[in-house]
DNA sequence: TTGGTAGTCACATTTACATCA
DNA sequence: ACTGATGTAAATGTGACTACC
């Protein structure tokens, strides 16, 4: 199998949400510990760059407009933040992923879970070019056998002296002076070793 | 050496949201 | 404007593996 291109680890993730700034804190209010209830993937009125992010406690959660939880989306900068660290790395030490949750402002659960899905998303899109390759290798192979095939078939009316025989790939004839009359039967056609072996033009 | 526990992973699946016809 | 289908990404569940005690 060749080496597919390292290219394939790189994805583009585009998320489709407003663009943002900065990542506001939690917004459970002082004292009271009500949650307001701001649609996560709105843009704040009034200009005020604030949201509730994905960085929600569970018990957070369970107050969210009574819904046990919300699936919440991650802001550009968040995104675009774990895409450059997972640029340098696929993996994490608890450590790293301390401090990018930190940075991010996420729980360090939810970077981890970032990074398994990114990784799973990256084995699908190799996956895929995987076997884009194949079936176009499966389509070379194809077109190969079939000029073969009708190559046969065009070879096959045409009398060759019996003591004769050639290589098919590349033509050459055996030497006649080397079978003996009455012998032991003849041996298979001496194919050239180069010649059974071919690279498709895909790999070309 | 063995057994229990915690942490992490891949993988499959579910869930919530966005988009489009 | 509404709706259902579809795609995508976040989250969950599970089993395997490893390290540590």
């Amino acid at each position: 199998m060749a080496v597919l291109p390292t290219s394939a680890l790189c994805l583009d993730l585009t998320i489709s949400i407003s663009s943002f700034t900065s990542y506001p804190s939690l917004t459970s209010s002082d004292g009271g510990g009500v949650i307001r209830d701001l649609d996560i993937n709105q843009v704040p009125s009034g200009g005020e760059e604030e949201r509730i992010t994905a960085g929600m406690e569970d018990e957070d959660k369970t107050k969210n407009c009574g819904h046990p939880h919300k699936k919440l989306r991650l802001t550009k900068e968040q995104s675009h933040f774990l895409e450059e660290s997972f640029k340098q790395n696929q993996t994490l030490i608890p450590k790293q992923k301390e401090a990018l949750a930190m940075q991010v402002k996420l729980k360090p659960r939810q970077v981890e879970v970032w990074f398994q899905n990114r990784r799973a998303r990256s084995k699908l899109k190799q996956t895929e070019m995987e076997c884009e390759y194949l079936k176009r290798w499966f389509g070379s192979l194809t077109e190969q056998n079939r000029r073969l095939q009708k190559e046969a078939e065009e070879l096959r009316p045409i009398k060759v002296r019996p003591t004769m025989t050639m290589c098919p790939c590349c033509k050459r004839v055996t030497n006649p002076t080397t079978l003996n009359e009455g012998g032991p039967p003849p041996k298979p056609p001496p194919w050239h070793l180069k010649c059974l072996y071919f690279t498709p033009d895909i790999l070309r």
